[in-house]
RNA sequence: GGCGGGAUACCCGAGUGGCCAAAGGGGCCAGACUGUAAAUCUGGUGGCAAUGCCUUCACAGGUUCGAAUCCUGUUCCCGCCA
């Protein structure tokens, strides 16, 4: 095995990593694996408690993808003995419900199926922590704690503050960290990718490999990737993600409404775009800097002719106020109609229909009430042959005609079919 | 175990007998502006057969012409003491 000059490795690993410790043995790890034809072993492990692989999830992923361009060895771990036992962070009471490992397993293969639009599977290796962690007795466990003290437990960051808060600690969150610490032991990891937020485990992990006689992992960690707010970071609870399984205009659609002070962070971590080019891109016009982002990342999960075809959708239907190609239609029966609502029923003989029960109807709008807000705010009109007229009254009834077009706000439209 | 404080709409939070569908802020929605960015301005933010009616202030009862507000019980939270 060869492998690309040290320096060159060192230039594609640092992109968009925020810290390496121990930063000066990235080097010295990196020649000795040229010299021997070693390739490193690069782990990233994650708890396969949801499914939803987003676009804060590809940004390890991407790095161990380069790692593995460089001719380095992938090994993802599944934490489904962390899974089975529950998330211990606490901040998403949804997590501490239990998983079966039924649902564990089916979790994991979505997982390893999404994880496969970044990582090359048919070059890595995939553990589940369950293999080891399933056949220690309690007295291995006992043992394992053994090697580490409390003292070290807090001087974890968030634990210390917790601590001198008086907040509360339980036993088995200082056991997360132990675990995830002896996966890298198990696994004999060169290298572990992660966010920050994970110094302290692959520090420990550090501490339990000398332990056991081998050679100390480095950690190589990314910042979080913040959501599509631009504040919080991404994540599937906080709804301000892009997913990875998205389908190219919805990915669009969401990249071009990012405020523009993430473009920098999104480009450098998730696109290949080289920095000095970056730079000029970000220099020029925000709208068309945006649309080479997306355009980029899109390209990464689907292909250059989805790209453009979603920018250039964007372009029309958004940009220039096009009708969407894709309004669903709604097919409304009068008659039914007419037995739900028979306050209605005599303007229904007409084909006529308050706007805002037509609204509601439609599912453009959860109320009557809120759909007379929404008439009221001059948000509504509906188009016959593609003429729009706006709805400006909420208490006039609205002529229905077959395959008429209700607008509701933005983003909502749909198409009326009418049935007897 | 004792003492005290609290639970209000999506979130935070005011309200301590009628003027309360409930201040204010955040978020969100709509409109203007624009590059569907940011910033700003305006309006909205329980439901309905809608100038009215119905349901909501932890839960269940009670007092009263009238209760988010007073009383009783229940559940849950949070301080202080042991």
């Amino acid at each position: 095995m060869t492998f690309p000059p040290v320096d060159e490795q060192l230039a594609i690993i640092r992109r968009g990593i925020e810290k390496i410790v121990p930063e000066e043995e990235l080097a010295v790890r990196l020649t000795k694996s040229r010299e021997t034809g070693q390739p490193l072993r690069v782990k990233y492990g994650i708890d396969p408690t949801g499914i939803d692989v987003h676009l804060g999830h590809t940004v390890p992923l991407r790095k161990l993808r380069q790692f593995q361009e460089l001719g380095h060895q992938a090994v993802i771990i599944i934490g489904n003995y962390t899974a089975l036992v529950g998330d211990p962070s606490g901040r998403d009471q949804a997590r501490s419900k239990k998983l079966t490992a039924e649902e564990v397993e089916a979790n994991a293969q979505d997982y390893l199926a999404q994880v496969g639009k970044v990582v090359d599977m048919s070059r890595a290796e995939v553990h589940r922590n369950g293999d080891w962690f399933g056949k220690m007795s309690f007295a291995d466990v006992i043992h394992l704690c053994g090697k580490v003290t409390v003292a070290q437990m807090l001087t974890r960051d968030d634990f210390a503050k917790r601590y001198s808060a008086g907040s509360p600690i339980f036993m088995h969150e200082c056991l997360y960290p132990i675990m995830q610490a002896w996966d890298s032991v198990v696994i004999k990891s060169d290298i572990e990718l992660g966010g920050t937020e994970q110094l302290y485990s692959f520090m420990l992990a550090r501490d339990l490999q000398r332990d056991q006689g081998l050679s100390q992992q480095i950690g190589v960690m990314s910042p979080i990737l913040v959501g599509l707010d631009g504040e919080r970071r991404m994540g599937k609870s906080l709804g301000n993600y892009i997913g990875i399984a998205e389908s190219p205009y919805e990915m669009m659609k969401k990249f071009m409404q990012v405020p523009d002070s993430v473009m920098k962070m999104y480009f450098e971590l998730l696109t290949a775009v080289s920095l000095t080019e970056v730079e000029s891109i970000l220099a020029g016009h925000p709208k068309q800097a945006k649309t080479r982002l997306a355009k980029e990342v899109i390209a990464g999960f689907h292909s250059a002719e989805a790209a453009d075809e979603a920018a250039e959708r964007w372009q029309r239907e958004v940009s220039g106020g096009e009708l969407p190609a894709d309004i669903p239609t709604v097919t409304l029966s009068l008659s039914a109609l007419a037995t739900q609502l028979p306050q209605c029923a005599a303007d229904l003989a007409e084909r006529r229909l308050s706007a805002p029960q037509l609204l509601k109807a439609m599912g453009l709008s959860p109320s009557t009430s809120e759909a007379s807000r929404l008439i009221g705010q001059g948000g509504v009109s509906v188009y016959r042959d593609n003429q729009p007229t706006p709805v400006t009254d909420p208490k006039l009834p609205v002529s229905l005609e077959e395959n008429m077009l209700v607008k509701a706000g933005k983003k909502k439209i749909a198409r009326l079919s009418l049935q007897p």
